[in-house]
This record gives structure tokens, C-alpha cells and sequence, in this order.
DNA sequence: GCATGTGAACACATTCACAGCA
DNA sequence: TGCTGTGAATGTGTTCACATGC
């Protein structure tokens, strides 16, 4: 049993997530086999785009059959490594960092918020969900002691870009970035922004162009997966 | 003077938001001038995909010069239609809605918190950040009333897809949805899905092969903007 | 018969490279 | 000379369509 070694294209990863909930979902409703079709449209993708994502995890259909669920399930899951344990860091404790400390979204998969870090005196000592705020002079212990590997970025614009690479020599190797501002990662780190101010004037643009034009041009899908019907 | 038919490809769309921030922090400084190739550089792309971004504009450059910052400014402002009012409807007043009407975001372009909307009995008639949490059953009276367009939806998963539903039929034509459901939205309704579990699996993903490959293949770009050095 | 997995065609976005203009 | 704007080339993801195998 080798290793896979060709790379996922990064469109098909962004979409694996997806296809992950979707099985979850048919595997809680004792559903045990799924047709590309199927589950492409639950997905919102085209079938033959979801069977190319699918066959780069390896191949875990049967033709004239479909997909067992569970089994399918399980292979995306372990390309997503979403078996191990992923401690994360969340590098600023106010509205935003406490807001995700509380989420849900950590739930799924073996995410777990194992360190608060901030450097406003008010906020470090305090308790949020469990886990208490440091400072962030104490970042590179934490990360090394709990081995995190990823982290959340929910710092003021200012200080993200500092922030960024206090993680990325602490040792965490992905990032999650809240703050708006334009970021360049260190070599070999990942970064992904998530914008809100850069969402909504997107989607301000998108609403401007319904309104005084009836005309359709709506794409279909936009990077980072906006949807639209087609 | 004609309006501009030809519609401005979406990955272009995403990009036009950064340069936004980059002229608006140059003109700030006080930057008169600027080259694609500086441009660029901040913005983190290429710089003839920059080029090819702001010819879809219309023509604001003068060779041998380069880019009037205010004037640049300008036209990317009027693009993105961010001189215009945005009021804005957030559904789910719990710990991510309070903490995105708070946000920073909002103060970028016209954007404005003007409707918060919940069902929890206990939330609603709460004031966050000046603004009543209403009723769910309002949403209709109060987009008409304020004119919305631009919606949030910070639900749990379960309720998603009809808040989406409910939103549309009251009159917003854009969607920003931070719940971790697959939304097939209705015709010409546009949805951005912003989803932390998700977000966090791609980059467990690209920390998983860092750590088991030392091989490069990070990729460079990432759709919704995943930025790794080149 | 039916659905997978994939070669091949297609559709785009990105990038190069340069003509043309300040 | 220097830089824009853009044809053309490139590279890549998506989609079609079907051979293959259950």
C-alpha cells in the first residue's frame, strides 16, 4: 500500500468538505449507497466534477451501483486526516475570537480549541469556554507543548500580519485569518482569508448588478463557492 | 457614456476588494501614483492578472506613468458600488450574529448593520450594538422598510435553508451564510458560503501534508483566496 | 442495463510578451 | 524610456461522452 502521491487539485479539496457533510448527513439516514448523481446534486456540483474529485481519493465505486456510503465516507475523511486530533490556537480573544471559541464548527472532526491568545491585559487571565486566555509572549510554549498545528487568526487588521508569523515560527503550519487585511504568508505556510469586508463588497456588487440589470450573468459558481443557480 | 455591458469575470470580482484596501491604505499615505508592478506586489498577484482585473474597468492608467491612486480608487469604488447605502439584515442574533453586527467589517463602504432578526423569545427585544433584535416574522416589513439587499445568515445549520428561503422572497438578492449547511439557493439569489468546519478541514488538509511531505506542491492560490508563498 | 472512471474536448483564467503611447 | 492594455500562449479545471466492468 503506497502512498497517494498526486496531489489533490486545491478546487477538489475546497470541495471535500462538502461532499464530507453530505455523507454524514445520507450515513445518519441509514442511507448505504449513493449514485454520483445523487450525491452531486445534494453537493450542489455536476456529477462528473464530483466523480473526478472522488477518483483522486482513489476508487470506491462500484459501477452499476454507486458509492457505499460509509465506506466513501471514510475515504474522504482519512484524505482529510479528519481522524487525528487537531489542536488549534486562536490568536485574539474579543468579540470575534470568543464568538468562535463558542462555535460548533469545531465539532466535526477532531478540532478542539486548545489555546486562547491575546495581548490586551483585560483579556488575558480570563476564561473563555474552557480554556483560559494567555498571553501571546506564551505562543510558542503553548503550540509546542500541545503540538498545534493550526491556527485562527481574529486580530485587529494591524496586528494580523505580525500575528501570522508569531504562528507560523511557532510552529503552525495553516491559518485561518479573520482580520482584513492582506496577509503574506511565510514560505510554505497556508493561509486563508475570510473576509468579511471583502465578502460583502462582493456580494454588494452581485446585488447592484441584479437590480438595474434584469439580464441573467449570474455565474453559476464563484471561487471560493458562491452559488448560484444555474 | 455607456453603462459597461460586458460582465467582469468572477475571480476578478474577489480580487477587486483587495486592491480596494491596498489604494485605499496608499492613499492614505499620501501615494499619488502607482505601477501595476507595485500594485501587484501589495495585492499579492500577478501583475498583469492586476492589469487584466482593472481593464475590465475601463482604461485608468497612462503608460510610461502608471495608475492615479485617487482616481483608481475612484473607479474600483464605483465598481463595487460601495458609495451607495448597504443596509444589511443579520439572521441569528446568538454569539457569531452579536459578534458580526459588533464588527469592523461593516464600516468599510456603505455597509450598515440596519436589521437584526431572530426566533429565540429570549433574544429577541435585545439591543445589539444599538440595534433591536426583531422577530424572525418581521423580516418582510423591515427589508421592504429599509430598502435591504444584502443579508447574513447566522443560524444554526438546521434553520439555513429556510432563512435563506424567507430571505429571498422578502427582497434580499445576496447572501453571506456562516452556517455550516449546503445552501442551494433560489433563482438569481446569490450565496457565499463562509464555513469554519470547512475551512478548518482544507487547512488540516495542507497541515497534514506538510508535516508527512516535505515535497513543495503547496499550491500557490487557492479559490477563496488560500495564499501560500510561490 | 447501469453507473463508474477517465480520455478528450472545452471553457476559462492566468501569464507572457509586445505594440503603442505618454 | 517606461508602463499600460491586450492579443496570443499557456495552464488548469470542468464537463462531455463512452469504454469498461459489475
Amino acid at each position: 500500500m503506497s502512498r497517494r502521491r498526486a496531489s489533490i487539485p486545491a478546487p477538489s479539496v475546497t470541495r471535500l468538505p462538502i461532499y464530507h457533510r453530505v455523507l454524514r448527513q445520507m450515513a445518519s439516514r441509514r442511507v448505504t449507497t449513493v449514485s454520483s448523481l445523487e450525491l452531486a446534486e445534494e453537493a450542489g456540483v455536476n456529477a462528473a466534477t464530483l466523480r473526478r474529485d472522488l477518483s483522486h481519493l482513489g476508487t470506491y465505486g462500484t459501477p452499476g451501483t454507486g458509492y457505499e456510503v460509509e465506506h466513501l465516507l471514510d475515504a474522504v475523511d482519512r484524505a482529510l486526516t479528519l481522524s487525528r486530533e487537531w489542536p488549534i490556537v486562536i490568536a485574539g480573544a474579543g468579540d470575534l475570537g470568543r464568538a468562535l471559541s463558542r462555535s460548533r464548527g469545531f465539532t466535526t472532526g477532531g478540532f478542539r480549541v486548545a489555546a486562547l491568545v491575546d495581548v490586551d491585559p483585560a483579556r488575558v487571565g480570563t476564561v473563555v469556554n474552557g480554556v483560559l486566555v494567555r498571553h501571546l509572549d506564551e505562543l510558542d510554549e503553548v503550540v509546542r507543548l500541545e503540538a498545534i498545528r493550526l491556527g485562527i487568526v481574529a486580530t485587529p487588521a494591524a496586528s494580523a500580519a505580525d500575528t501570522v508569523t508569531r504562528l507560523a515560527r511557532a510552529g503552525v503550519r495553516s491559518i485561518l485569518n479573520f482580520a482584513p487585511a492582506i496577509v503574506t504568508p511565510p514560505e510554505r505556510i497556508v493561509v486563508r482569508n475570510v473576509d468579511l469586508a471583502a465578502e460583502l463588497q462582493m456580494l454588494a456588487f452581485y446585488a447592484a448588478r441584479a437590480e438595474l440589470d434584469e439580464s441573467p450573468a449570474a455565474p453559476t459558481s464563484l471561487p471560493g463557492r458562491l452559488r448560484s443557480p444555474g
